[in-house]
Formats: C-alpha cells, sequence, structure tokens
DNA sequence: AGGCCGGTTGACGTTAACGTTAACGTCACC
DNA sequence: GGTGACGTTAACGTTAACGTCAACCGGCCT
C-alpha cells in the first residue's frame, strides 16, 4: 500500500542529516537498502529505522545500541535476553535524565542568584 | 576558617575520576591549583570548581563551556553577553532534555507493547 | 640500603561518528 | 554535447576527552 520509496538525499534533507552519515549507517550494518543498479533505494521501512537512529542518538546510545533498537523491531528477534538488557539500557537513561534535570535546576537558580548579585552591585554603583 | 586541601588522588577518589583526568582539566585551563614543591594542592574552592565540571559534564556540556560556567562564580566576570549565551545554552538544554524524556517514554510504550506480541505468540505456540 | 607509594611530566594511542576530498558515472535538459 | 544535479566508492582526516605507557623524583618505613 504505501508506495513511496525514497533516494538517498530525500532522507538526508527529510532529517536534516548528510547523505554521508546515511551511508555510514549502512556501513555500519544499521540500514540495508536494497539498490537499483547502484543507486540505494530506502523502503519506508528503511525510513523508520533511520528515525529509530536518531531517537536513538539524541537520547545518547551509541549506533551498537541503537542497533539493538531496531533488531527489536523485526520479529525474527524475539529474544529475551536483549530486550532486557535494552529495558536496562533505557530504564538507566531514565535516571540519568533525572539527575540532569535535576542538575538543570540547580544550575537555573544559581543563575538567578548570579543575577541578583549583579543587579545588587550595579545599584550600590549608582548610589 | 575551611582548613582542609586535598591532593590530586583525594579529590578522584571523591569524584570517581583519574588523576589523568584531573591534571588534563588543569592543561585545558579549568583547574588552576596550587603547588608545594612539584606536587599540586587543590583548595576547597578548587574542588567546587571540579564539581562545576563534572555537573556540566552530565549535562553534555563540553569543557570549554563547563569554563564559562565556572568564570559566572568568578566575581570579575560579571559579563552580562556570557551570562546570556551561557542561559541560552541552559534553555536549549532543557529543551532538549524535554526531548529527551518524551523520546524515552515513546519507547518504553513501544517496548511494552513487544513485550505483548511476544507474549501472544508464546501463548499461541503453547496451544 | 632497599622498596614501595604517590606524585610528576611528556608523548603517543584510542574511540565514535562522521567530514572531506578525489575521481568517477549517469541522467535530464537546453 | 556541455553542464549541472545527483549518485557512487575509497580512503584519509578530524575532534573531544581522556587512557596508557615510560621514566623519573621525594618521602617514609624497616
Amino acid at each position: 500500500m504505501a508506495r513511496s520509496n525514497y533516494t538517498i538525499s530525500d532522507l538526508a534533507a527529510e532529517f536534516d542529516i548528510t547523505t554521508r552519515t546515511i551511508r555510514f549507517y549502512e556501513e555500519k550494518g544499521l540500514l540495508q537498502p536494497e539498490r537499483s543498479g547502484n543507486t540505494r533505494i530506502y523502503t519506508p521501512a528503511d525510513r523508520t529505522k533511520l528515525k529509530l537512529i536518531l531517537r536513538g542518538k539524541r537520547l545518547g546510545f551509541s549506533l551498537d545500541e541503537s542497533r539493538s533498537i531496531i533488531e527489536m523491531y523485526d520479529p525474527s528477534h524475539g529474544n529475551t535476553d536483549q530486550y532486557n538488557s535494552l529495558l536496562a539500557k533505557i530504564r538507566e537513561k531514565r535516571s540519568q535524565l533525572e539527575q540532569q534535570l535535576h542538575d538543570i535546576e540547580v544550575m537555573m537558580l544559581e543563575l538567578r542568584e548570579a543575577e541578583d548579585k549583579a543587579l545588587e552591585a550595579m545599584a550600590k554603583d549608582k548610589q
């Protein structure tokens, strides 16, 4: 049903990455597009895989980790061990994010304090 | 008042990093400990700087960015431009974190779906 | 004296994730 | 039939943030 296929630069443009990057992902075994002659042709499924890779990247997963994420979507990999290790990684990410949010909150608070001090100093100067 | 100074391995142990890392930060101009002869001596202020660096690291700031964070605590740098650019970076971090949290939520949802499918498949096999 | 601990300075090695040429093919268009 | 725009492979370059030696020194214990 979903007819449309994509060229490499279609995807590069859509996701704002370079074609080199996409080829690199293939080199690392994360994508396996078909070929028409020498030219790569990407299916919607490939596009989805790319989206997963980029989402993993935003979360700080390595390409290897993104690979296992992708494999979770492949029915032939109903591997419980993989599932559990992936779940563990995601849980770790979650706790990292919580730490980071805390860090950010503290940092913003400190910045506001610094601002206050600066304003005070300016007020004194004006006297 | 606060008497205690620290050796390089004190700090390395406390923050679970290597001494090489601490020297590297000095090499990059983020720390300037005093010396007793050749040996580095770290004051509580140095320790605080190190904490700031590591917090920045957790947030994905580069060492250069951490350097400007440190400079915010130095009274001689009441620089408004720096303050604003730092604030902008922190805001950007915040929005990245929001994106990441969303990514994680979606990912966990998808994992739960994958789990359900796997359980279904196992149930069918049992029949 | 001998040995170990902890510190020091180079200086080269490493890793991930691409960037950057170079050198080439192929199609549509004018 | 030239000229872009787009595609290809191959291979070397880059960057940050350390790791990993090697070779050395000073102090303290026994």
